[in-house]
DNA sequence: ATTTATCTACGAATTTGTTCGTAGATCAAA
DNA sequence: TTTGATCTACGAACAAATTCGTAGATAAAT
């Protein structure tokens, strides 16, 4: 099951916070601003979908990212290579690195990991 | 304004065809089997939103791809890099090639873009 | 000239995602 | 123990995207 765009940003939160209680959510979410109640039932939908769990011990609910992190990005890289690039990764990745300057340090480290890549 | 998903594998086709019929889109559109008026009724839609242009002078209209390919892949790959990878490039590359392999080949030409990058 | 196939136009149903208001529970502070 | 702040649950409005059915035009085939 893909997650929507507003539940893709609420698990950048919860991936990166590790666990979060909706308020926690709701104040990171800088995106324009939406009611508290939004993000809550949010938060309700993506529990019912089995994105998230939830612990309801304590008046506050903490909820935490079921979905892994690399495979949901993955499952998005995926779609956007076949969709938007005809199944080519190279050209994402030249396009990607040619709009986006990369910083010195970055190419080096991808560098080296294509290097590696290539040893193996 | 950014294409949906359904505007996007119609783009795809027009980006490679040149210019199709409904007909011609709706045939090469292998997805889950969906009504020849759908797929009209979503390139009229476009139509209306200056996606694509349309030559009605014959009874079947020919379609034709409005919006820059590289621009719209750019615009995609600008929101991916920025809500899934937290505006990371380099992860996304990284992961891109982790994932999905490239050929030596593949590996050989980007490394030759890295260096052009540097040496710029 | 009539039938048949194919096309467009378009309203409307459906589905999916987003938003918010309200009601009721819980807890802390006055 | 009453008040106020904060929480959850949830129905419902709203919005956007997708789907299809039907009607009418056009052109080709019989």
């Amino acid at each position: 099951m893909k997650p929507t765009d507003s539940e893709m940003e609420i698990l950048q939160i919860l991936w990166t916070e590790g666990q979060c209680s909706v308020r926690n959510v709701h104040e990171r979410l800088d995106r324009k601003d939406v009611g508290y109640t939004t993000t809550l039932k949010l938060m309700q939908i993506m529990h019912d979908k089995g994105m998230v769990s939830r612990d309801s011990s304590t008046k506050t609910h903490v909820y935490k990212a079921l979905l892994s992190k690399e495979q949901t990005q993955h499952q998005f890289l995926d779609k956007m290579i076949d969709a938007v690039y005809n199944g080519s990764t190279a050209r994402l990745v030249m396009q990607a690195l040619g709009t986006h300057r990369a910083s010195k340090e970055e190419i080096d480290i991808i560098k080296a990991y294509l290097d590696n890549l290539e040893n193996s």
